[in-house]
DNA sequence: AATTATTTGTCCGTATGTATG
DNA sequence: CCATACATACGGACAAATAAT
């Protein structure tokens, strides 16, 4: 790991191992001195760590009793780390079936909101990045960052800073879980294609034509095609899926 | 507060001021020190309440530097604090139609999903559940509590802990935001009618009959009708809404 | 390019608080 | 009520990084 502070590094590696289970919840963990001599730091950067973890919801400390993991039902799980551990942990196939559901679930909902409360401004921008994503296919620029950044642009015309934010994390840690579990395929971007391109034209459209339903609709059509795309080539990998 | 640890305390204090726009974003802290000073506590007390903060992704520190505020898009906006916070500073009106703009999103997704995946043993909790609703009706239990436990039922059938995590804040932060706008309501549950009853009936029968784009419209004018009272309800308190 | 000042990062020793038995 | 075991809290010291000089 790229060294920060020691606390957080440490924050990590416990976090790490609750995700994954090695450390279950209601056990409780190492009082804080062995902690400490265990990952050869000191008793405060330990006590920092476990503050951060504490703020995740990954465990709760008692005078006398401990630190201890606390159910999975009370973790923090829409934020960056714990689901950043829960797709790196066990290529975890479970897991990304939930973030898809969940994203089926949410996007399209949050492009119709993005198609009804659009301003001028928005959708100029929408346009612009589609065109973006026009000359990525033939080429010029990456698919992927243009790509993420078209989504992008779309959730901004939500006006909804809890959507937004929503969306992001679930997309970044779709991509996260992707880079993972197919690592081979980093620069590759097997959704770039005019048939993609056109689910993209009908989404944009719909947008800037303020029609929420039909951008519901279009959406999750881009959606069931990405995801059954991931999923056919996950499946090569050997594995079944759902 | 309630006394819990001076870092936790103090951790409240610091981000309240910063989700309330007094501490603004790029600004910096002032050094620990001083903060510690400030507050009378200790500099290692200081130190675990920022650590803390930049767990929910509101401050980010720097050595010669200073801590400084993030920009509200890295907020971690899905955790329990950063809702309060929000909720509490200045009666926010404006986050209260995000936070219901995402719920009418969400939930009647989430609801379809629990159609889709509910086994056997969860639809008869669920219709367990419902018959407490019909109770708490005739003045048999709580609504609100039994309210609650409907809905977690269904959100259980999902078997997805990240849409039951997701769906949970949600709920929680409405209830609390509605405890603060309108805390003379605190016990009155405005909701429970005949006509409610009859709404939960629809969402309660598309779930256990497995019909899941069903069960959406069902959840979907459940929330229109729920959302609708507390408009009229915040209405009559003084101000516009949307 | 080297030096200094400033602020967080890290360590340690010790004392207090609190729940258990 | 006492002893135990753990987190909690304090204060002082030095290390490390970096902005300013």
């Amino acid at each position: 790991m790229r060294q920060k502070n020691l606390s957080t590094q440490l924050a990590h590696e416990i976090g790490r191992r609750i995700v994954s289970g090695q450390l279950a919840p209601g056990e409780v963990l190492p009082k804080a001195e062995v902690l400490s001599q265990a990952s050869g730091v000191s008793r405060t950067v330990t006590r920092e760590a476990l503050k951060a973890l504490e703020a995740l919801r990954l465990v709760e400390s008692h005078q006398k009793i401990g630190t201890l993991v606390r159910p999975r039902s009370d973790w923090q799980w829409w934020s960056q780390e714990v689901l950043r551990w829960s797709t790196e942990v066990t290529p975890n196939r479970a897991f990304l079936v939930q973030l898809t559901e969940v994203r089926m679930a949410i996007e399209p909902a949050a492009v119709a909101l993005a198609a009804r409360n659009a301003l001028d401004e928005d959708i100029l921008r929408i346009v612009e990045n589609f065109l973006r994503l026009e000359a990525a296919l033939r080429g010029e620029g990456d698919w992927a960052k243009a790509d993420y950044e078209f989504h992008d642009s779309i959730m901004l015309a939500a006006h909804n800073e809890l959507m937004l934010s929503l969306v992001r994390m679930l997309r970044d840690a779709l991509l996260y879980s992707r880079r993972h579990t197919m690592p081979l395929m980093q620069h590759t971007s097997p959704e770039a294609s005019v048939e993609s391109l056109a689910l993209h034209r009908a989404v944009m459209e719909a947008v800037c034509q303020r029609q929420p339903s039909r951008a519901y609709r279009s959406m999750f059509r881009l959606l069931r095609a990405v995801s059954g795309l991931v999923h056919r080539l996950t499946e090569e990998e050997g594995t079944a899926w759902a």
